[in-house]
RNA sequence: GGAGAAGUGGCUGAGUGGCCGAAAGCGCUUCUUUGCUAAAGAAGUGAACCUCAAAAGGGUUCCAUGGGUUCAAAUCCCAUCUUCUCCGCCA
């Protein structure tokens, strides 16, 4: 079924494409965009088959004497014709555009294995570990440890930048570098090379991993420069392939990057976002893999397989949700959300995304390998955040908060932290 | 930020209006030959799109990007981007 993909798939089996994207939470008019398939390939052909008289005309042109009254009068003629091929050249141009537009609108299909659904009551659990139900006897929700502004500071973070910029002061801030230490040296170990990406990145870019042109109101904007702060390291680590032609052997390449993440997350504040839960301005890292074609689903498991290690090494409960076809984004075709269970608030928290996108981020990013038969091939991508800081920072404040008031810091960051306890004791 | 120079295929590098998708060399692939990984010879070797049931074949486009001049542009003009040199500034 996956054998054709793209405008093939698109043309030879609209009814297939149509079926698949009434799953997904986007609607998009397919028949619209196959007549606007249609106009442009016949206007292709038109505009081809002018240029091509043309230069034949030209051959004749090129072998007469300059000055010459045949020559003056194939001007003429010649006038008439390129005018003709030209005209019919811009008609193709704007098909041509008016399709690849509507191209962009199609949404990836989603992979088999994704349950079919409508809406995230209809996503599956995967899988859990550990138990979200055991006695938490001292938890809190971290916002109401009576340490927590002092060590997270969002009143300063208001007053120098805005709402969701916080300062993390002192051993919070060790914290979250002992965090990003931790998950990124995980990743190393796990065969991933890292990378420290640029921060912000141009149109072309965001186009590429599908942020651009429908979700630019959640970036923050240069318009002077054209350039979008990064909403996730995915953006410019994907795009260090694009236009380019991998060969097959080096194939799959697995990349983990830092980076702060923006995120505008215009309208969405209020009572449910307390604290540490969703911020404009948070750390992450991330994992990124380029496949070939067939082993994209399979290296999606590892990768999921790579993100519990660390939700396991860090002891958070959590649980694994097979997204359903109603909740995957627009450029996915699998994704698994990973949720850690913060004891305090009594709340699932969102810490990772593990996404497989076929080639749809890498047929608008032109990522490519050579094939068997030497021709290119459109690659596969795919991402998962490994891990956002701030949550799993919340999650561990509430689970491991102490009778004495302080939190135990886990026996994986001890490495970095060198010291056992964080907070101030009643 | 100011002043200059330059951007050609995987790489090096010819090409200043039509015979140039583009010489040559390198690299790569296949074949031949010599008793080893080396050398020599032969052929081949970019991408996108259109056409075709498919393959073959045919066609169009692409010489940083976008416009323009012209019957005709890698070649002329304009803008932008990038790189290099010098100056300024700065971690």
């Amino acid at each position: 079924m996956k054998a054709i993909a793209g405008k093939a798939l698109l043309r030879e089996q609209p009814d297939f494409v149509r079926a698949a994207i009434a799953h997904k939470k986007f609607t998009c008019d397919i028949d619209a965009i196959l007549a606007l398939d249609t106009t442009r390939r016949a206007k292709i052909t038109e505009a081809e088959q002018a240029r091509s008289a043309q230069k034949a005309a030209n051959q004749d042109m090129a072998a007469l004497p300059k000055g010459t009254p045949e020559f003056i009068a194939k001007v003429q003629e010649m006038k008439a014709i390129a005018g003709k091929a030209k005209e019919l050249e811009v008609v193709a141009k704007q098909a041509d555009d008016d399709f690849q537009q509507a191209f962009l609108s199609i949404p990836n299909l989603a992979d088999p294995s994704t349950p079919i659904g409508k809406s995230e009551d209809e996503n599956e659990v995967a899988a859990t570990w550990g138990d979200a139900d055991a006695a938490f006897p001292h938890a809190l929700p971290h916002f109401d440890i009576p340490w927590f502004e002092s060590r997270v500071d969002f009143a300063r973070g208001v007053k120098v930048t805005g709402a969701g910029f916080p300062f993390y002061v002192g051993e919070m801030s060790r914290m979250v570098r002992a965090l990003v230490n931790f998950f990124l040296e995980e990743a190393r170990l796990s065969g991933y090379e890292e990378v420290l990406p640029p921060l912000v990145v141009n149109e072309a870019s965001a186009t590429a991993t599908g942020q651009l042109p429908d979700k630019e109101g959640q970036m923050y904007v240069d318009p002077k420069e054209g350039l979008y702060l990064i909403p996730t390291a995915e953006v410019p680590v994907t795009n260090f392939y694009r236009d380019e032609i991998l060969d097959a052997d080096q194939l799959p390449v697995r990349r983990c990057a830092y980076s702060p993440c923006f995120r505008r997350e215009a309208g969405s504040w209020g009572a449910h976002v307390r604290g540490l839960n969703r911020l404009h301005q948070f750390d992450k890292v991330e994992l990124v893999k380029w496949t070939d074609a067939e082993s994209s689903m399979e290296e999606l498991e590892k990768l999921r397989g790579d993100v519990e290690q660390l939700l396991q090494k860090l002891e958070l409960p959590y649980r694994v949700l097979r997204m359903c076809t109603g909740d995957i984004g627009f450029p996915h075709a699998k994704q698994y959300d990973l949720e850690v269970f913060a004891a305090g608030q009594q709340r699932w928290l969102e810490v990772s995304s593990c996404s497989n996108f076929t080639d749809f981020q890498a047929r608008r990013a032109a990522i490519r390998y050579r094939g068997p038969d030497g021709k290119p091939v459109t690659a596969h991508t795919l991402n998962g955040s490994a891990l956002a800081v701030p949550r799993v920072l919340a999650a561990i404040l509430e689970n491991n908060l102490q009778a004495d008031g302080r939190v135990k810091v886990p026996s994986c960051l001890q490495h970095w932290m060198q010291q056992e306890f964080i907070g101030v004791a009643k």
